[in-house]
DNA sequence: TCGGTGTTGTCAACAGCGTTGGCAGTTTTG
DNA sequence: CAAAACTGCCAACGCTGTTGACAACACCGA
């Protein structure tokens, strides 16, 4: 792959760690994709274009395209863990999570395709391990009790995860869609006889001035509250 | 579509009562194929040989897929409708949002194609309103404030939707993909040295012991105890 | 240094997908 | 009854993920 003409040999890598190295760039490039292009744009043939590669050569690095994406996915989140950063020894669990659920909500966002397509899965790759473990580690200092804890933790990723992929999806979609999405509420109820749907009718304006990341919070919060007064219980 | 040798004629369906007719009817063959086959086996030729037309006459009916799914997506609404039948008039609004997640979840486990593909979409149908409707309804029975209501109503919709469309997803997923995530756990962690990720270590009983409805339940009911809260709180 | 062996990348092809345009036959309409 | 509208079928387009054959290359033991 244009790998030659490194003129200092010294240790050159052997053929298993030439393959990671090939696998990192090519999931680098379909992460790069994906973001440009959309969930549409990432094709095997697209990306082979980019690495100047030919498609075939692809399913020499990964079985499917489907091991693919999950390397894509745990990519994104090496890089979430990286925007949280060291966790201070002093910080409330609760802002803890609500930070790591702030990272989950702007990759969904910024990188609608890899959200959308992976919102369900399990990558199996190292930094999901270490997601995990910062999530239940951090579940785990408030007092829950063990199976509280991961009852707590699967809530919140999953919820998480579950929302996040929504406006990821949505994101995905044709904008023409996404418009008419957006309007549904004006339109439909608009040019309706006025006796239907009054309940709906008389919170129109509320409908239409919601923002999802609002909701998200909503979510994220009445979790959390859970998880607290949960916590205080098993105090007594 | 073998729609003659009616003897009686009396009071023949105009053309576009036709349409709607054969819209219905195909509406109903996806849904049926979609919950047999999987998401992989609702594609346009074959649903069109399960209602022995040509594929490409679909199009007359139905703009494209999309629009056909959006149809599909909302006519199980409409059966979630049925099932949950009237409201009785001394229900608590909490029972009666905990009866349609139910309904919701039940849909997303029966059905999961039509749950995967539109969990994040919005049909714009007329069973979509209806059970926007309902829910608005019960919500404000609860006595929130208007913003509030729809904010809850939001929060509840987006949150059952989005975790029933993860169970969803994964029940379309191959066979083996799904044993593979279902014992991640005890698979991942296993074989990986002794001091690496001790939190995940410590709860892997009660990681690998979790059931998804549990989960789902947890969310529903925070979000509940939220309102609920709220709705006290500006009673004062 | 040589030859065998396994790896790497290319090319062509397969089956399937959503979708479109043209063409015949039928139904409705003026 | 003729004209216009609609219905359904066929063939095709461009695209997808994926596979197998084949040539070029790198490595390894003798």
């Amino acid at each position: 792959m244009a790998q030659d003409s490194a003129p200092a040999k010294a240790a050159r890598p052997s053929r298993r760690e030439r393959k990671g190295v090939q696998q990192e760039a090519a999931v680098a490039a379909a992460f790069e994709l994906a973001r440009r292009e959309g969930v549409g744009g990432l094709t095997m043939r697209r990306l082979g274009e980019a690495l100047n590669v030919d498609a075939s050569t692809l399913y020499r690095l990964f079985r499917d395209k489907d091991e693919l994406l999950l390397a894509v996915y745990d990519h994104a989140t090496a890089i979430e863990l990286d925007e949280i950063g060291e966790v201070p020894e002093d910080e409330h669990w609760q802002d803890t999570l609500r930070r790591i659920a702030d990272r989950i909500w702007a990759t969904a966002v910024h990188s609608p395709a890899i959200g959308a397509l992976t919102f369900a899965r399990t990558t199996g790759g190292p930094a999901e391990r270490r997601m995990v473990e910062l999530i239940l580690d951090t579940f785990s200092r408030s007092g829950l009790s063990r199976s509280a804890t991961v009852r707590y933790y699967r809530a919140f990723v999953d919820a998480a995860l579950g929302l996040a992929g929504q406006v990821a999806t949505l994101a995905t979609l044709d904008p023409e869609i996404q418009a008419k999405d957006a309007s549904s509420w004006t339109r439909i109820y608009a040019q309706l006889p006025d006796g239907e749907y009054p309940t709906a009718r008389a919170h129109i304006t509320e409908l239409t001035g919601i923002d999802r990341r609002a909701v998200f919070d909503v979510v994220i919060d009445a979790i959390l509250a859970a998880a607290e007064r949960e916590s205080l219980a098993s105090d007594l």
